[in-house]
DNA sequence: CCACGCTGTGTAATCGCTTTCATTTGCAGG
DNA sequence: CCTGCAAATGAAAGCGATTACACAGCGTGG
């Protein structure tokens, strides 16, 4: 089936040599006008299209980039992706997405197809602590950058938020609402929730009012969310008490907004709720959602970028970059001025 | 750089030829144990990663999938692409997956640039009426799916959704809210969300009660929808008489229910808004939509099934599906009973 | 009129792997 | 100890492009 036409078959149709059609589709300038068209004639109506493949391989070079994520479905990611591509696409390369489905070992298998479908260079979002993604990557001298995450290595390259800020600015932001318990809640034992969990109880705690402050950690998803809220709902730790609930991130916020107000709790008059990421349904959501924004898609500009520089040049040049979050305020969680 | 391993390097520190560690690597039978243990030591030694770019030129077989989708931060697409990367990876290949935003002219060139990686076989997310596409594939005899349209040829496979039937459920629910006009927010000119108009004005025309019926095009995205029904309001067609709105997706009716809600329309007390395609934040919209679902993850499955199935098979296979839509009821639009 | 340089084209090596075919090795049976 | 057959291995030809190098043709200046 599916039989390609070879640069050969060109070739002989135009009576010329497999090096002459080369030349014309590089657009190499010696190479006479006439024969130039002759051989663009008979691509065309042929409609033969050039292998990658066999160029890669001659090349050594695939101008492809891979890109690993979490989750496919995540608008999140998607609008990391989104940045990427862009930057991707503008500078002439391909984009290879691949997601890892939260899985720590899918990562690494994911990172070694990548490496053997000898990608010029790996973006990867959130590696995981357990993998060894980045170490592969070290031995094989492939560029990579990492996103949404950072490293203290100095060697390794990376565009991220500032998490411990973002936190920080959450639980500000709490702060003003006046509750009288605190409660967090941490996604899965990433870096970047660890980070967003930290800088929201050091914001906490940095004002002592006497409120209490509990963390739920392993909740990283909407049902997560809803689950753990219901269950202090039925424990009545909601009804009665003036609380402030942080998500590491607005998926979480939005199963603790859905299961408060299915519950006949009102938010954010008896209870505050603040997300991580900003994704863009948090501002269409059943209480819009008050919430750190991400520049998500910069972020994946920002990385693809230096990658594509970094490979193109041939040297490492290590770029280490924390964006800084944003509080956006919208109706889940507002600050009492004053 | 990233000068990486190649197998004659691997051959030589065993001491064997090329074809005892291709052998060793493709777990041939004919080797004997104790070579292929010292083979494997050093690959793993040296993290040996062998060039599927080589492979591939060699086996005439990339083992990869290009998928084509409008839009990649597009949950409707990624729910999509979802399912069929979780079959296409179940079966041993690769996704790649690229995105045309919408614009009918990249579409080709992103189709043109897959046939050139020399992807197995491709699978299209709603071709677009201009785009030449098919055609292309066609003419390069590569396998093809279309996904989310369907084509009168009968050589050409896909899997989609009963559109017309869709709209039709759509109206049906309408008609029984007991409003006294009824509105149709058609997106993108595309053949599916033209067939949910159609379906839908069949339903509404087939019980003539007198109400009025405005058709609306061009309205493909959050903002488009948002921006009409302001102006709609603006002119007070909506204030005052009860009203029917269908959107053919559900970011629209989400613009439509935001712009409503803003303007202190109650939804569905005053307007009915009823979506397409379900998608995950149906329910957690401002008002919980009402709207047709799509089965979108198995209509992924079912296409890279189809297409994969296709290509190792050897031949066409003709698979033509249309998935039956299923009516969720959610706040937005609820049919009166009786 | 010849040497020189430039343009245009072809030849062949190369990229890293697979696979066929030939050859070597090992081992059992006579 | 030799024959024969099967198992293990190697040599080499692709796969489809790129590209260094060789060379043919041809106009120009000495």
């Amino acid at each position: 089936m599916a039989q390609h036409l070879t640069m050969n078959d060109i070739a002989q149709m135009a009576n010329v040599s497999v090096a002459t059609v080369s030349r014309v589709l590089a657009d190499s300038p010696n190479v006479r006008a006439q024969t130039r068209e002759r051989v663009l004639e008979i691509v065309k109506a042929n409609r033969y299209e050039p292998s990658y493949i066999a160029r890669s391989l001659s090349a050594q070079k695939t101008h492809t980039i891979g890109v690993v994520i979490d989750d496919i479905a995540n608008p999140f990611f998607m609008e990391l992706a989104k940045g990427v591509e862009s930057v991707v696409r503008d500078r002439g390369y391909t984009m290879l997405l691949t997601s890892s489905n939260w899985d720590w070992h899918k990562e690494s298998v994911l990172v070694r197809t990548l490496v053997r479908n000898r990608v010029d260079g790996v973006l990867i979002a959130a590696v995981h602590p357990e993998s060894d993604s980045t170490e592969l990557l070290k031995n094989t001298e492939v560029p990579f950058v990492l996103m949404n995450c950072w490293s203290s290595d100095e060697t390794v390259s990376y565009v991220s938020g500032d998490s411990v800020a973002g936190g920080r600015l959450a639980g500000e932001c709490l702060l003003k609402a006046n509750v009288q318990q605190y409660l967090c809640l941490v996604g899965v034992p990433h870096q970047s929730s660890e980070e967003r969990a930290q800088g929201f109880i050091e914001a906490i705690n940095a004002v002592d009012k006497g409120e209490s402050l509990h963390v739920y950690r392993d909740v990283p998803g909407f049902d997560d969310g809803y689950r753990i809220v219901t269950g202090l709902i039925a424990r009545h730790r909601l009804d009665a008490v003036k609380t402030g609930i942080f998500a590491s991130n607005d998926f979480v916020a939005m199963g603790v907004v859905g299961s408060l107000l299915d519950h006949s709790i009102a938010v954010p008059e008896q209870v505050s709720v603040i997300g991580y990421d900003n994704i863009a349904f948090a501002e269409q959501c059943r209480i819009p959602l008050t919430t750190v924004n991400q520049p998500k898609k910069t972020m994946g500009e920002l990385a693809a970028a230096a990658l594509i520089t970094s490979i193109e040049s041939g040297n490492p040049g290590c770029e280490q970059l924390l964006l800084r979050p944003r509080l956006v305020v919208r109706r889940s969680c507002q600050p009492l001025t004053g």
